[in-house]
DNA sequence: CGTGGGATGTTGACGCCGTACACATTTCTC
DNA sequence: GAGAAATGTGTACGGCGTCAACATCCCACG
């Protein structure tokens, strides 16, 4: 946590706000991303925040860089936490659902940082924001490559793959985080993430 | 559009500060719902606002609603577009087909609109607001219940069928009006539209 | 018919927000 | 060590949601 600081200048001011914005992010969503806040946390002025950033939305938009990242370590955790498989294929597609995985259990236990992270902001997403260049999606990208050349993946269904799987997990996550199952208890929305993550794969999965 | 009113009273307050808030949403999401400006449009003092709607999270529900009965027609539309088909296991497909393609359409050409449905409000979603209580959710329901008749879908897969394809659709739209598909040429989006929609109806339609 | 009360709309104010501008302080560089 | 560049402050403006007090209108009841 920040304490208060001793002299004039702050020593890490754009750190101190991001961290500040983080963390308002994670507890409300994006909607609770105010720059006054943020400095206030921090113990500076307001004004004091635009010598490091351009304006709010270029504050949001850091914060949003930060839960993406946070997205992207969760998913590659969840691919290595489980075991390896001998048959590639077969790891292939343990990999792939990992990749879902990863991506819903960040988005329930973030909810407020998953917002965040697909929030619209004006500035557009850099190349470090965009989820397409991160190294999940690689990841995804690979997973499915895999699959086509042990023909799981009928070539001519290959293209898009990655957006249809996508589409899947974002809308899970939704549906979770605020949609209908968000309300519903926890055995019904883990049956959920089971059956659609299902769905996904077998879809997924066709040849041509 | 509103004119000048004549008298003291405006007649159909309510009405005419809904239409021009759901007007505003329509144009800039639900971010773009703001009571003043609604009620600048219609002529009328701010407060004036506030004998009709509790504050604004209220302006912004009713905006939802309409907003969310805009998808269901659009949804409707789209069943009852098509052709329908003498083998009922190809007809019931097929509805299904569309109703997922009223989805997304809708959300292509109003992605204001679009948004503001599933945007987050206080007050919880009433009976016309929960979209799963709606018309194209229960139509959703009778065509997967079909399916499963026509030993489509396994009994065991039968359950929470509905979440998997809602949730498939859902992610399509975010990711085509927000996500990477929405930068991508139309050709590509099309493409990701069928390709979408093959996964969801193959991945519903398994045996156990 | 007329009058009084409830419904409806207005005015003014408050505190919050993002942000611009002028100024103060510190630190860095030559 | 002096000036320049970097960094933080104070003040102010307009926009927002919202509240309290007041104005106007309409209608129901005597």
């Amino acid at each position: 946590m920040t304490q208060a600081r001793r002299s004039y200048h702050h020593g890490n001011l754009p750190a101190a706000l991001a961290e500040a914005a983080a963390r308002l992010a994670r507890e409300g969503g994006p909607e609770a991303v105010v720059l006054r806040e943020a400095a206030r946390q921090v113990g500076v002025s307001p004004t004091a925040a635009y010598r490091h950033f351009a304006n709010h939305d270029d504050l949001l938009h850091v914060v949003k860089e930060r839960a993406l990242r946070g997205l992207a370590e969760r998913m590659e955790a969840e691919i290595c936490a489980g075991p390896r498989l001998a048959d590639p294929a077969a790891e292939a597609l343990r990999r792939l659902r990992a990749i879902g995985l990863g991506y819903v259990r960040f988005a329930i236990s973030e909810p407020g940082l998953f917002r965040t992270a697909f929030c619209r902001t004006d500035k557009p997403a850099g190349v470090t924001a965009d989820p397409s260049a991160s190294r999940p999606y690689q990841m995804l990208t690979e997973v499915l490559d895999e699959l086509a050349e042990h023909g799981k993946i009928g070539p001519r269904r290959r293209p898009l793959a990655e957006m249809a799987a996508w589409a899947g997990v974002h809308g899970l996550a939704a549906l979770l985080i605020d949609g209908p199952l968000a309300r519903q208890p926890d055995d019904v929305r883990a049956a959920a993430i089971e059956r659609t993550l299902d769905m996904i794969i077998a879809g997924i999965c066709q040849a041509d």
